[in-house]
DNA sequence: TTGTAGGCGTTATCAA
DNA sequence: TTGATAACGCCTACAA
């Protein structure tokens, strides 16, 4: 069981010396043409396949790139991941990828792992939480890219989506259909998304002249369960409000449910808008009103930007900011 | 960029052959114990990590696994892929994975670098369209799971659904709330699973006396819009039906979109049963009923099948038929 | 145009 | 207990 025909089984089959198979499989010039056809065609009847693992040792180059993210089969990562899968094979990179299920030694792990694998370059979605795997890569000096999320204080190679934009486009529109009071279903504040976000919310009650007040803003666990009994425990607080403005669809998800439960009719009596409009924000009913990012081109831009650093061998420390934009459906 | 220390630096720095540092690494029992130490904290500060690509070469194993399926972003294969991660980590395996948009081209590429990469396994749900691909496989003597398909004519690696079940209760519980006359919004029956789940849909109907008609089967393609699409079509056409069973979640929520565009009540109209039971078959409303698969459990057998055969060094031609599950909601 | 030899980073065999 | 050496499969100088 796995007995690989290697370039010496090829040789010897053919009569000729091994590096002659080379030339002859990497389409070298200096081969004589019928010596090449007649290398090429016993490769072929012998099976021959070449071992990249061999290939990637000598040249010090995998041509894989190492994906970390939390949660592959979240609806939003999982088309980024997509993305990245279909834009690194366009280049001829595998990819491998690894989930931290939001769990910083995991993530750490992962980081460790990636580097092990010799990976050319890596794109890690990391939790925030700490960032002791961030200073391991800068040391490492293997490029990466940090996929949604953008750190303040070090500048790094990021592609994330302007998101004091798009909430800010949320919150307004809110307010436009007439809501005064809205609560933020936020993210943990550790992490940047949900700080621009946050950001985003009040820029767009100042500018229309709603004072910001700190209770209406929820700092919860992500998942539609989570979201879902915040909204409950907020309804029966008795806290008054006529929009809500989620961190992601998800949430979204989970708050619709809720306030339907406690009677409330959307968007008749609370208006809500999502984040990030995964496949489904158009399938529930009634359809999400949210901010789109564009995770296609998310994950093509972050394996673009790795691709860069791979190919110039040099860090690019570009802050890759996608534009956003809002879909008004039918929960606003 | 991209320079790292090798076992040799390691050797140097700490005074002694690189096989003492090998033997303190793997931890070998002849070495004597404070040199493996010193090796260690050497090691440690070099920052030495050890390079998988020379090891795999060396043993021969690569300790990566390949998986190959239509569309990871797919909420169905979104989880299984995780679940594969998951338990192949458990075991100290990393994933690469390929997409293959459904396009046997791509597939067979899709194989053929896999085996270049070298992987120890690869888990593939093939399209089924041709099937060139797995006899490579075979040939190629790697160990191989198929999922979520079933051959016929050969005896293979399997893990799958009971999808003859699966949709037998799907249709006999569309029979029991009094339906009769139910639409099959199948794929296309090339594919082992949309036979399957005709047969159920037969033998429920069958059991329940109801005749057979083919003019209520309709092979369509996957995807919410197609589903969506024929749906319209189906009731333009003026047949009769007060039930539908779909094959899967993604076209049953596109069936009931035309429904309700088209007048018709779910479930007090017609009924509709999904397949799958992808996380979003209850948060859209009315809730999905649907048949649970779980996915899961269908990527941890799919892994644990596959790690058996690695470890065994040969075919384990097993088929694993996970059960499956009714889930009713409001749909019916 | 072709072949020989060395090396990528590891680990295993054998000898010291 | 430790060290020298060969080998995994491939590619590239260099030599022929």
């Amino acid at each position: 069981m796995k007995k690989f025909v290697t370039i010496r089984d090829v040789a010897k089959a053919a009569g000729v010396s091994i590096n002659t198979v080379s030339r002859a499989l990497n389409n070298k010039p200096d081969i004589n043409k019928e010596t090449k056809e007649k290398v090429l065609k016993v490769a072929k009847e012998l099976g021959y396949i070449k071992d990249a693992t061999a290939t990637s040792l000598r040249y010090g180059l995998t041509k894989v790139i190492g994906v970390i993210l939390e949660d592959s089969s979240n609806p939003f990562y999982s088309e980024v991941l997509k993305a990245v899968e279909m834009a690194a094979r366009r280049r001829g990179f595998n990819v491998i990828f690894m989930n931290t299920e939001k769990d910083y030694e995991l993530e750490e792990e992962a980081v460790r792992t990636m580097l092990s694998r010799r990976v050319d370059g890596i794109i890690i979605a990391p939790t925030q939480e700490k960032s002791g795997d961030i200073q391991l890569l800068m040391k490492a000096s293997v490029p990466f890219v940090i996929l949604g999320v953008h750190f303040d204080e070090i500048e790094l190679p990021e592609v994330y989506s302007n998101d004091v934009r798009g909430s800010y486009l949320a919150v307004s529109h809110l307010i436009e259909r007439g809501r005064k009071k809205i609560v933020y279903l936020s993210g943990f504040l550790y992490k940047s998304v949900a700080r621009m976000r946050l950001e985003g919310y009040r820029k767009a009650l100042h500018e229309h002249l709603i004072p910001f007040d700190q209770s209406y803003v929820f700092e919860v666990e992500e998942g539609v369960e989570n979201s879902y009994r915040k909204m409950i425990e907020i309804i029966e607080s008795g806290l008054e409000f006529d929009g809500v403005f989620c961190f992601n669809d998800i949430s979204a998800i989970g708050a619709i449910q809720a306030l339907r439960e406690k009677g409330y009719l959307v968007p008749k009596d609370v208006s809500v808008v999502g984040y990030d409009d995964i496949a489904f924000a158009h399938f529930i009913q009634p359809r999400l009103t949210t901010v789109r990012i564009d995770k296609q081109r998310e994950g093509e831009q972050a394996f673009e930007l790795l691709y860069e650093m791979i190919k110039r061998k040099e860090i690019v420390n570009k802050q890759i900011v996608l534009d956003v934009e809002l879909v008004v459906r039918e929960t606003t």
